[in-house]
DNA sequence: CTTTCATATGATTATTTGTTCATATGTTAT
DNA sequence: ATAACATATGAACAAATAATCATATGAAAG
């Protein structure tokens, strides 16, 4: 039916042999693939996107960003951090207050082509 | 200090209240932003990541990525579906199996930017 | 039609994660 | 030093989610 290389059955393994051998030998590291996947989980909150979408336009004080997006000052500041770790948004301390702003051009791609995706998809 | 306009106090509104205001106007609608974060949260799995990347090279069954990434079954059945819902791979059926194969562009470009994002973080 | 095999689905469980509350740190002004 | 304010941090709680187990669906072969 398919064509050339059946092997045994799927007791967990190897349905189509070499098909898996080629895929194993040019899968990336996985440390690479979890740090991937630790880097998109950043962008898969709501409230992080929102923060980084209000830092689009210029950059922000922490208590400003809770105030547009109607948030606790605690709860900013957490995800914040998160931001930071990831070298998403950098911070610069003026006195009292702490102006945040992207810190990443790939932020600007990575959203851009999220979107691009969204958009196609509602249109099919 | 800062320069121009501080406006009252911090109480949970309006430290830099143009700054508010400006940003208000230009931030997306709030349905946007969270789809984008759903998007995003699907690329945050490091068992979904592995799998679009077993992708890339070549559309494989289920079982065969069950072997590839040390899964069980049911386990990347029930990522697939989520995958799939999100329109991210797709599934062509030939006779008891099922090829799943990468279904958008968007993949290659969201993936190969968190790539650089990670390489030019690590160098600094 | 019954069996076999590949895949899908539902329920349960364990873990992760975002928010809240309380409190600590750091900076400026009095 | 003390007070006032912006921000950060830690602990606790609630919600989301990925894996597992059991079972169901769907297709081909006998």
């Amino acid at each position: 039916m398919t064509d050339d290389n059946e092997i045994e059955k799927c007791e967990f393994l190897y349905v189509h042999e070499d098909a898996v051998r080629e895929v194993l030998t040019k899968m990336p590291k996985e440390d690479m693939l979890y740090d991937l996947a630790e880097l998109f989980k950043v962008f898969g909150d709501s409230t992080r996107i929102r923060i980084l979408y209000a830092l689009f336009e210029r950059e922000l004080c922490v208590c400003d960003i809770a105030g547009i997006l109607g948030l606790t000052q605690t709860a900013v500041s957490h995800q914040l951090r998160v931001l930071k770790a990831n070298k998403l948004v950098k911070a610069r301390r003026d006195g009292k207050v702490v102006f945040y702003s992207l810190d990443d051009d790939h932020v600007h791609s990575i959203l851009g082509i999220g979107i691009q995706h969204l958009s196609e998809g509602s249109g099919k």
